[in-house]
DNA sequence: CAAGCGTATTAGAATCATTCTAATTCGTTA
DNA sequence: TAACGAATTAGAATGATTCTAATACGCTTG
């Protein structure tokens, strides 16, 4: 994600919350800063961990709080995971397809052509007569990493902080 | 899910355990009945109380222990929570679409015409360099039941348990 | 039928991400 | 500067899942 996009993508977020009347304050735009400099699609507590770097005593209760407002106004996602931290995404907020490696844990996106997801919704809530508002499409498997390295786990876990 | 298919799969799992050396006991025999007997892709708990009733003094313990083999041969998919349990689906072992309702937090296995999913692994394998070994694809949203009555959250979540 | 062995099962403790709570602090406006 | 509402905090609570160490069970062999 190039500085260009990063900016453009920030002043969305800050807007979206604004717009709901939601205080920019400054942990708040650290967090969003944070979210959005990990191409690793972060867990709450990495996203503390970025955010502790400028301001040591926040909360990760902090954190929490301001992903759910991030979730409610649409401009993060969150993949929920049961056996480990959940993570989330800013960068692309509507639903798209990730590729998880079950090795080293590591969320990517996945670049193929993505089916169009407002349509996808709009299809599938006829063919159900649910009200289908997002979806999830994931891919599990062994990263090519860690296919290389078999090994290699600690080490991977350890690229994938938040820097 | 008619009596005839209840039966075959039913085998079919417990071949696949007695391959892997595993003893059906008959505790574990009800575990596998309970998971193939609610269509509502029961969670760990659920499965808990249908054995419970025929086996009084079964332990939770035992149930996620038998969900472990069934993920480890391939005879259950687990389809993971944070927020809530987790559930399993005995019934059709390989990856397919699902339905969520937000609102009742039901599962359902989506009628329409699943994606041929090996194929698909092999094809997001050749794309990505990944091992791809499954995949996730769930749609979220409301279902009629819940669109019809919304505040029959009580009532849909009691629907919900193991008979 | 009894003894011995390895697996299955158990109750309860431990873990860990997340949520909640109630008190404190901050920022803004009057 | 005072006052108000929102933001933030530390720590407790929650709840699903996993772990642990001891006991019970079900075979097989003598």
């Amino acid at each position: 994600m190039d500085e260009a996009r990063f900016r453009m993508r920030l002043s969305e977020m800050k807007a979206a919350l604004r717009d709901k009347g939601v205080v920019i304050t400054r942990k708040r735009a650290k967090i969003l800063e944070a979210l959005l400099a990990s191409d690793r699609h972060p867990t709450a507590s990495e996203i503390h961990e970025g955010v502790k770097a400028f301001y040591p005593g926040t909360s990760l209760a902090t954190i929490y709080n301001t992903i759910d407002i991030l979730k409610e106004t649409g401009q993060a996602l969150e993949i929920e995971f049961s056996a480990s931290a959940n993570r989330y995404d800013g960068r692309i907020p509507v639903s798209h397809p990730h590729l998880v490696c079950l090795a080293c844990e590591k969320v990517e996106d996945m670049d193929a052509a993505a089916p169009n997801a407002p349509l996808e919704l709009e299809r599938v809530s006829q063919a159900t007569g649910y009200d289908i508002v997002r979806l999830r499409t994931d891919y599990y498997g062994t990263c090519p990493d860690c296919l290389r390295e078999p090994r290699a786990d600690a080490a991977n876990a350890a690229e994938r902080g938040f820097a």
